[in-house]
DNA sequence: AATTGTGAATTGATTCACAGCT
DNA sequence: AGCTGTGAATCAATTCACAATT
């Protein structure tokens, strides 16, 4: 019997959306752990910084076989290997992004995506005004994602093109859209979408805080 | 036995933060809905429009007791006003914002927290180079904060501050966390984080992505 | 002695399916 | 006839608790 499955790419299929994302938050803190030269972890000191129960992390991990070892932890370098390749996609990876207004322009400044390997190569908009990035019209939109085989999408239109944006994208071929409009996009089933709501996720925190407090006002 | 619930306060604690973000996304389409006119909607129209099934928002809407009428839907203006009464909080909400880089200083200009009921009334950060709204020093944190009652925060800052600062932020007495920086923040039980990580969505988004069109590269 | 790995138990969320109203 | 409201059933995620291993 194998101990590190070997079969990654059939395991793929078994992991759920918030699975996911706490092995991107591991993959984070382990690589700050191997950039300080800690050779091993254990599963409750991973799990603390990573804001998870340490029972939650080893079932986590257990998705790739045994990788600790017991009475000792996990060896960093070795768990990050294992869920960087569980994860696949390694290289710089490019995306689109719709809408330079305020948000979007933004967004093509914000650091961010690069260091996570996503290179954001061009950008679309109604208006073709200037921006730090050279800002493309829409009308190139079908030629560019057919040219470049763009698969990912940044939506930061306003609402009211939302959906009929994303109809098109989807038409020219893109399978993964990042909504920062707050519609709800309706989607055929092979397409993937991550909506981000800024205002709905401040909303939501600040009724959580009004009830630790005692309703106010 | 009444119908709808009286005591809505003291169900305000009854509810998860997964139901907390339909509930909110419903308002919303019922407010298009509302003014578009429409009286009464069912179920099955307001589901798909918010992106759930039919069966669970009308779960979800037991919880205000009997709102809709069988055979007919639910009245849209009164639907409306039940969510609001439940939410609480009607009024603009102030609330800071810490680190005015790239993506800070475009969340200041972003329209979309005012419309969802929250005033970016303040900004802060250790440079006090000016953007389009006064950014005010580090020093004057404390002060603001105390003054103004302020209870919220976003939290823009980069990696390495972010935990100092939050540290700050709640010594200070701020109660919610608006966190955009990729660090697990570590708080008191009593704080609540919501945390809006954009790479680790382009991550999730991109995983589950390459696996509908099965593994490339 | 310490810590992982994991079945079993628990808790939570969703879906089913139909009774109850209008 | 049609749609809501909801107990029951199912499915999913988390936590427990302890055996297995170094």
């Amino acid at each position: 019997m194998p101990n590190i499955k070997n079969s990654i790419t059939e395991e793929r299929t078994r992991v759920s959306p918030k699975t996911l994302y706490r092995l991107l938050v591991y993959q984070r803190i382990l690589n700050k752990f191997f950039l300080n030269d800690l050779e091993t972890v254990r599963s409750a000191a991973l799990a603390k910084a990573s804001g998870v129960k340490p029972e939650q992390l080893r079932k986590d991990l257990a998705l790739f076989g045994q990788v600790g070892t017991r009475g000792l932890g996990y060896p960093v370098k070795e768990l990050m290997d294992v869920i960087r390749a569980f994860l696949g996609k390694t290289d710089l990876q490019p995306v689109i992004l719709i809408g330079t207004g305020n948000l979007g322009s933004a967004l093509l400044k914000y650091g961010g995506f690069k260091r996570a390997g996503f290179d954001l190569v061009a950008a679309f908009d109604v208006q073709k005004g200037g921006q730090s990035k050279d800002v493309l019209p829409m009308s190139e939109l079908q030629g560019y994602i057919e040219e470049h085989s763009i698969e990912l999408a940044v939506l930061c239109v306003p609402q009211d093109a939302a959906q009929e944006v994303a109809d098109e994208l989807i038409s020219y071929g893109i399978t993964g859209l990042l909504n920062f409009t707050s519609m709800v996009l309706q989607v055929p089933s092979n397409i993937s979408v991550n909506n981000v709501d800024l205002a709905l996720e401040l909303e939501n925190l600040s009724f959580f805080v009004s009830q630790q407090n005692g309703i106010p006002s």
